[in-house]
DNA sequence: AATAATTATAGATTTTTATTCTATTTTTGA
DNA sequence: TCAAAAATAGAATAAAAATCTATAATTATT
């Protein structure tokens, strides 16, 4: 699908907050009401857009202990990289989990309430995990920007 | 605030889906409308909930080449460290940015097009802000889990 | 370049949902 | 135990989404 000028501001808009009304971007793109609606449905249809999620405070949950743990496998079967992901994949604390290149094999974004928290987190869940190598855990001391919106 | 077994099911059911109507999360939870209504409002009115954003696929809009990206700074003067930090905040290809402990100094996640660009935003962006040691960059090669949401 | 076909847009209408209101129930605290 | 406060349900109203019809703009075709 190609984005034109008014589509990148719309998706621009509702990645900041997709809770205005259809007016509200008609009017800040220059557009009608229709118009609007119709693109943010082809957004939809096409799947520019996946979804629409509530954010919230992690101070306010107790949810803003955040590690940045790096991981290595022992082994690298396929198999054993399978399994890895999917039981990383059970584990609610984990909210992002990539497989990278260079020292490490595996980045993951840990969130929980503290240190004793972080390390049950570690002793009970994510060590009972098979074919872990080491970890190395970079505790978040201030978290600079932490947005899931992608600029476009 | 304190939250209920209702609340947390709601915020849980938020970070899902914000744009389900109010009956069906009602229905979901066994309340009435305006009970849910009423809760939502709380849940905005105190934090708890900070906004309400769309998700976009980046494959789709071809921001899909991810990079964590591990700095080291030269100096750590109180200056040196602000200004690294508001100039990393106008990065648009910076989504998250995490001043950490151990190894590194900071950890960026970085979503660009490609390994071209991604040269470009080191060479002509990053680099380019002063008293930057060193950078080390982990290429993600699959993204097992990215939601920005948090278990409650 | 002219015209047909397609797509996007605007404005009006209808339908759905959010919001407000009032009464009732439940919970909390003295 | 009772009064006060908070939460809930259901009804009424207001607002927004969704649809429809007509028009304008763009694209493709000859």
């Amino acid at each position: 699908m190609e984005l034109d000028e008014k589509d990148r501001q719309l998706v621009k808009l509702l990645q900041e907050d997709c809770k205005k009304t259809t007016k509200e971007y008609a009017d800040n793109l220059q557009l009608s009401k229709t118009a609007v609606y119709e693109r943010i449905r082809r957004l939809e249809r096409t799947g520019v857009i996946t979804n629409y999620v509530a954010l919230v405070d992690k101070e306010k949950v107790e949810r803003d202990f955040t590690v940045l743990c790096h991981i290595k496998l022992v082994q690298h079967t396929k198999e054993n990289v399978l399994r890895f992901e999917r039981e990383i994949l059970k584990l609610a604390e984990v909210s992002e989990c990539f497989h990278v290149s260079g020292d490490y094999d595996y980045i993951l974004k840990v969130s929980v309430k503290n240190m004793k928290n972080y390390r049950e987190f570690m002793v009970t869940k994510l060590t009972a995990i098979n074919n872990i190598g080491s970890t190395q855990s970079s505790f978040s001391i201030r978290e600079v920007k932490n947005s899931p919106s992608v600029y476009i």
